[in-house]
RNA sequence: GCCCCCAUCGUCUAGCGGCCCAGGACGUGGCCCUCUCAAGGCCAAAACAGGGGUUCGAGUCCCCUUGGGGGCACCA
């Protein structure tokens, strides 16, 4: 039970483009961690990468977590006790950590030219070596190579990789990983503008940052063994680490790419956080689909974020990819969605009529979320189930008025007929219309479905709608009325 | 090419040596309910990749094969 200790657990996203499902994953597994242990959650932006930099992505990568209600404890724009928490803002710390190792004899400056790498890349494929860098400058005497800095000579920092042994780590879903040293490359630390690698800044950031538990896709797998040699190098304890799977496209074959990207957005889904909103989709539907791939419960999987805080175990997660379905996506936000109380679900639909144009009366919205609520699979549904309650006039097709089997003149006799029975009503109420309503189809000989689609086409112009008398109750007899009068008049002219 | 990881229904998964002729969920098909569309209820089809071991006993442990995924940058 040594995972229920506190932990201290970080989510470490380069700001190199937009938020994706996968990201969200694992900040949702860190979240997750921390919670479950009673720890901390932490946010660090990994922007070493200047040329990759792209402006406003730290921003949705903060609205992102916000939106999702990952909220964490430290982080560049609330601060904490281990800050700055952006590595471009600790440039120093990483210098003086690649001079360390430097010192300790397990690291060296490299004056290689970018060109030359390229040369000898190129040269090595020729020959079907594994490219590596061929230690050219591993050996250099230290004193020299200090002379040529000085002298302002660029140059980066590479570790020195054991030539011999294995390195074994462990992970905690994997188990041991062993890897012969002589596979390893003697890996850039420092790059020549100062700034570090992924593997210094990471390392360096959880060992001051105290970080417990790495959790991070196994595309970092091959690295593990770099990583865990550079923590050895420096004395430092390791953390636990985790890697789970990645995201498969939805054929299972392959990772998402662009055009896959490109492919959902065009069946209403996106891999983007920053869509899913507008897409319709609600944080808790979101969370509970990316939750479980991945991620395995025995049953109940219908879950809130604290429902998943208490049931999750870092050793459950999965080691093997997932492939993605959107088919799943909808059962979760519908699901989701089910379960919002009513003044909720009405204060999140009301968004979408207004941009819709339409004006929303909040007492009648909250008499219409229980009729459509168990309609909606995403919250955008809300607009043709119910934006007709906020039109002044409906537009009924005059061919959809006819009920099914019968003629416009059969139609518009019917139609009478029902003005008749609900105009003698002293108020419209499910309870007052529907009895005289079914005795009137029985009267007729009719089916309730012939009846009722041409009062449903005539009251919400459309022929699918929530439920028929709950609905005209909504609307008010004044109004069904009249445009009970509309469709009649439209039958007769046909 | 080299290195690493993975392997239960179409998909996400439960299973951590006997409780499994393998359970749940999505999706699919059928039925019920029904004023449309949903929701809900019931039922059905659907999997331990293959081959060797270990063991009284293997989906569960080991090895090989096959298949899939990932990685081989002064990117993360």
């Amino acid at each position: 039970m040594t995972d229920l200790m506190p932990a201290r657990v970080r989510f470490a996203p380069s700001p190199t483009g937009r938020m994706h499902l996968g990201s969200a994953r694992t900040a949702l597994y860190d979240y997750l961690l921390a919670r479950r242990t009673g720890g901390t959650f932490i946010l660090r932006i990994e922007d070493t990468d200047r040329k990759r930099y792209v402006e406003g992505a730290e921003e949705e990568l903060i609205e992102g977590l916000r939106w999702l209600g990952l909220n964490y404890d430290e982080g560049p724009d609330i601060g904490g006790p281990y800050g700055p928490y952006r590595q471009s803002e600790r440039r120093e710390i990483y210098y003086h950590h690649a001079w360390e190792l430097v010192e300790r004899g397990a690291a060296y400056p490299c004056f290689c030219t970018p060109d030359r790498l390229a040369k000898l890349r190129e040269e090595q494929m020729r020959r079907k070596e594994n490219p590596h860098y061929d230690g050219l400058c591993r050996h250099l005497d230290l004193g020299e190579a200090r002379r040529r800095i000085a002298n302002g000579e660029k140059y980066v920092i590479r570790f020195k990789m054991p030539k011999e042994g294995v390195t074994t780590a462990v992970d905690l879903l994997r188990g041991e990983i062993h890897t012969a040293n002589n596979v390893l490359d003697d890996a850039v630390l420092l790059k020549s503008d100062g700034l570090p690698t992924y593997h210094l800044g990471a390392m360096v950031d959880d060992h001051l940052m105290k970080i417990t538990h790495v959790i991070r896709t196994m595309e970092w797998l091959p690295s593990l063994p770099l990583h865990v040699n550079i923590i050895r190098a420096f004395g430092w304890d390791e953390p636990v680490w985790v890697h789970p799977s990645v995201f498969l496209k939805p054929s299972g074959k392959g990772k998402m790419s662009k055009r896959d990207a490109a492919d959902a957005m065009k069946d209403g889904y996106s891999i983007y956080l920053g869509d899913m909103r507008a897409l319709g989709f609600i944080p808790e539907g979101v969370l509970n689909w990316i939750a479980l791939m991945g991620w395995g419960v025995p049953e109940d999987d219908i879950m809130t974020l604290d429902e998943m805080i208490q049931r999750f175990d870092i050793r459950n997660l999965t080691p093997s990819p997932a492939a993605i379905n959107f088919a799943r996506l909808d059962h979760f936000n519908a699901a989701h969605i089910r379960r919002l109380p009513t003044e909720e679900l009405a204060a999140r639909i009301k968004p979408y009529f207004l941009n819709a144009g339409l004006q929303v009366d909040d007492e009648r919205l909250l008499r219409i979320v229980p009729l459509i609520r168990e309609r909606l699979v995403t919250l955008d549904d809300c607009l043709p189930f119910a934006a007709w309650f906020f039109k002044e006039n409906v537009e009924p097709k005059p061919e959809e008025l006819v009920a099914k089997n019968l003629t416009p003149a059969q139609s518009a006799e019917i139609a009478r007929k029902a003005f008749e029975v609900l105009s003698g009503l002293p108020v419209l109420t499910v309870e007052s219309a529907e009895p005289p309503m079914r005795a009137l189809v029985e009267r007729l000989g009719l089916s309730p479905g012939q009846v009722f689609g041409i009062l449903r086409v005539a009251v919400t112009g459309q022929t699918v709608s929530p439920p028929l008398f709950e609905s005209m109750e909504i609307v008010g007899k004044e109004k069904v009325l009249q445009r009970l009068q509309r469709a009649i008049e439209m039958l007769e002219r046909m």
